[in-house]
DNA sequence: GTTTTATTATACCATTTTAGTAGATTATTT
DNA sequence: AAATAATCTACTAAAATGGTATAATAAAAC
């Protein structure tokens, strides 16, 4: 019904990296997030692996933003974490609608339009606040 | 992230029941809205404790429309199974933000804005769809 | 080139939420 | 009284979320 926790978790540590802007290594931002230092290593490699922050290893390793806090996007952080912004299961490809029967709703049904107007709705709100915003 | 199944079920139910436009048993709504019979009664417990939906005990009992389909929002059948929706915890009055570090957020943060920008955004385009409309 | 620092990869466990079930009880109509 | 159908309470199962642990790998410093 909500997003995650974690996906809160990730965007206090964004907020925190572009606050900094600095290289700054896990346990640093795991501290000032207030998240535990495991628990914002994983985060971090969702990050990495998206391409929103750099990662580097060993001595004066860290992580920094790969582009500056104008250019992310409150969508680019959440959808990080979660995944593509849904109302809905029905609406994920990957679930699908589990309605079967054509009398209880044949193709896509009148619920389902509005699931997707509201994901949309969602998405471009998430789209339009940039991380710089949030500082 | 997404509405329960459960809401979905919920859904599928209303929309029956509206077609239907006669009091009906719980056993003929599950059939028609493919939803278990017990699961599909406990989904209706709710609509009848909100008041959407009246149920009557006893031979040709049976569950119907407290109102018009015209006066039933999609927002009273989500919020009816799920409680009011808020697009992040934070926003949750029982859970609250659990930030408690001053550095990181004092006060409701820039990110609580949106996010609850974003409930407000759900909240009312859920209202604005009737259950006549998903028939 | 070895040591140190810090990320990365993989896998696992615990908790919470969601989904679904069961039995006994109560009310209503015939 | 008998039959039907909802209600209450409680329980169990499955999935998602939240959090941990270990070992491996890479980079820089000395």
């Amino acid at each position: 019904m909500h997003i995650t926790l974690e996906a809160d978790y990730g965007i206090r540590m964004m907020v925190y990296m572009a606050r900094a802007g600095k290289r700054v290594d896990a346990k640093t931002i795991s501290e000032n997030a207030e998240v535990t230092l495991r628990f914002a290593l994983k985060i971090l490699r969702k990050f990495a692996a998206s391409g929103i922050v750099k990662s580097f290893k060993g001595m004066q390793g860290g992580y920094e933003l790969a582009k500056p806090a104008e250019e992310i996007t409150l969508k680019d952080i959440v959808e990080t974490v979660e995944g593509t912004y849904y109302f809905s299961r029905c609406l994920n490809p990957e679930s699908g609608c589990n309605r079967t029967n054509p009398d209880v709703c044949h193709g896509p049904c009148k619920a389902q339009a509005v699931f997707d107007d509201i994901s949309e709705l969602v998405r471009s709100r998430l789209e339009q606040v940039t991380l710089a915003q949030l500082l």
